[in-house]
DNA sequence: CGCTTTTGACCCGCGC
DNA sequence: GCGCGGGTCAAAAGCG
């Protein structure tokens, strides 16, 4: 890994139909274009993690409003995976780092906790009266019990929609203020049943026009659109052999780890032209490195 | 009426 | 131990 403190961002682009993409991760990995912070455990199946599936919807669908011909997208992978926690803040502060967002506490606190709640202990999650339901149910967790982390995926993309169609449908269960960001990070979750992929979606601080898109997870059906033949509402989404990508290992030969990030969390990395070519259904010629 | 969004409270890991 | 910050829950409100 040449290059400790370059910085440039991205390192590959690539750009087709008005389309601009940029990769990135994390450095501290066995597997380079793996995500890994260095508290956290490798990642053992890479396949897991990058999953082309995100794509769909996105990047080959310039006639859907979020992609249309004026817009630009860019691209980050900032995966994880196999972590004792499910620290989702890793993936946007990673992004922000990427993009060497400044940060700045929040005000997740500054809301005063005046309301007479019989559950303000945090030992106590029931609420008053015998019969009633718990507020909030508390998972057990075994002593010792690591969670695993979700896969998760990470693009930039430039566009005034926030919530980019991707072909899946989404609930949104919250939405939190993000540290030193005027913008708040929004959170989805798949509706299909006993799918619990999720998505953040929150705007760029330094830049407001770039949308970061976070996927956790894998969907473990077919996209809703895809099933419903949505070829005139926009173009078909982007259709991976699963064999190649889900759960029989990554090609690793795709990826070439060039250099890590200044703050030392990162790779970049040279994505092989001919497999995004495959991926996104390009000439590998428009292919460039910046 | 059912689904989605909103929103404040709650949970929890982490750093100090 | 405490506070911060990110993530999640769930009741209420909104909407088609």
């Amino acid at each position: 890994m040449p290059d400790a403190d370059n910085n440039s961002y991205p390192y590959i682009m690539g750009s087709q139909q008005g389309f601009h993409f940029s990769f990135l991760t994390d450095h501290n990995s066995p597997t380079p274009f793996l995500y890994n912070h260095p508290k956290q455990q490798p990642v053992q199946n890479p396949a897991e993690i990058f999953d082309p599936s995100f794509f769909h919807g996105g990047y080959n669908t310039p006639s859907a409003p979020a992609f249309d011909s004026s817009s630009e997208a860019a691209a980050v992978f900032c995966d994880s995976s196999s972590n004792n926690n499910l620290d989702l803040g890793e993936t946007s502060s990673s992004v922000a780092a990427a993009q060497n967002l400044p940060t700045t506490p929040n005000s997740s606190t500054e809301a005063g906790v005046e309301e007479a709640d019989s559950c303000k202990s945090k030992q106590v999650k029931l609420c008053e009266g015998g019969d009633l339901k718990p507020k909030r149910v508390i998972k057990e967790k075994k002593k010792g019990e690591k969670k695993e982390r979700e896969a998760r995926f990470a693009f930039v993309t430039k566009s005034e929609v926030d919530n980019l169609e991707d072909g899946y449908r989404w609930r949104k269960y919250g939405q939190k203020a993000v540290k030193n960001s005027p913008f708040p990070r929004s959170y989805y979750k798949c509706t299909s049943q006993k799918c619990s992929v999720k998505k953040l979606i929150e705007r760029s601080y330094e830049d407001s026009s770039m949308v970061i898109t976070t996927y956790l997870g894998r969907h473990n059906h077919h996209s809703p659109a895809t099933l419903r033949g949505r070829a005139n509402a926009m173009p078909a989404p982007l259709q991976l052999s699963q064999p190649q990508f889900g759960f029989h290992g990554f090609p690793q030969n795709y990826f070439t780890a060039i250099n890590h990030h200044n703050n030392s969390h990162f790779s970049q990395l040279e994505i092989n032209p001919q497999f995004l070519a495959d991926q996104f259904n390009m000439d590998s010629s428009f292919l460039q490195q910046p």
